[in-house]
DNA sequence: GTTTTCCTACTATGGATATAGTAGAACCCC
DNA sequence: GGGGTTCTACTATATCCATAGTAGGAAAAC
């Protein structure tokens, strides 16, 4: 699956809202768009298979065929594989690096992870 | 800084070797594509400021301008913002969840946040 | 019931991407 | 020194992306 990046945006308000009218979307979305571009758009997505709509009165109402979880899968294969070497270490690491985590969000992320490797050893 | 997907291609190519002729590109690339193609890739990161060159006998050799931290950093954040609601943990989490890290890799995971930890403690 | 509004369908356009061919200079081989 | 080889420069093309306008119908407003 592959979103370009105002797809994205467009995928999220309806993630977010569960489905969605052209105008709700435009609404939802970061910036202003014209109504008829809002409209191509998901038309766009609707050819890719990645929503679908019904009928709602005159109007169509959209809803997102792919999981949110699928796409974000998918865009951070992409990088891994595409800048990280295909290593999600390396990545996480990136993550790390970063400053703006606190030490909250830290002990989280080691918990998470304490809490896979347990699962793992389980097995 | 955007890169397209073929552009990240040939930047690593470049980042693993440190520079590279056309032809040293070419052999490094993960698919056959024509010299041609790959010279026109260069040119295109050259106008945009990502490699510069030099000339070497009557070729040219590409040189990367843009530290691979800065790249790797930029889609990182790209992908946060768009697809995780700007949070990092989110995509730490969907990290987590993909099957297919191996308990060696989740072990230095969190020794990596760890490490971070214990760094953020000592402030 | 005519004007205004809302909505879809279709069309348009400029720019970026991906891919590659051709022309022509420089170099190397015998 | 003529013929292949290796380069860059320039050009080409099909597709995609981002954005939006226009046409025309349906509904609402008054």
């Amino acid at each position: 699956m592959v979103l370009t990046s105002r797809e994205m945006d467009v995928m999220s308000v309806l993630w977010k809202l569960g489905s969605g009218t052209v105008s709700e979307v435009q609404r939802g979305l970061p910036d202003d768009l014209a109504y008829t571009t809002v409209l191509t758009i998901l038309r766009t997505l609707e050819k890719k298979g990645h929503v679908g709509h019904q009928a709602e009165g005159r109007a169509h109402r959209y809803l997102p065929l792919v999981e949110r979880e699928k796409a974000q899968e998918s865009a951070v294969r992409r990088i891994t594989r595409k800048l990280f070497s295909g290593s999600p270490e390396l990545l996480m690491a990136q993550l790390l690096s970063e400053r703006g985590l606190s030490e909250d969000q830290l002990r989280r992320l080691r918990d998470l992870v304490d809490e896979r490797l347990s699962e793992e050893e389980k097995e």
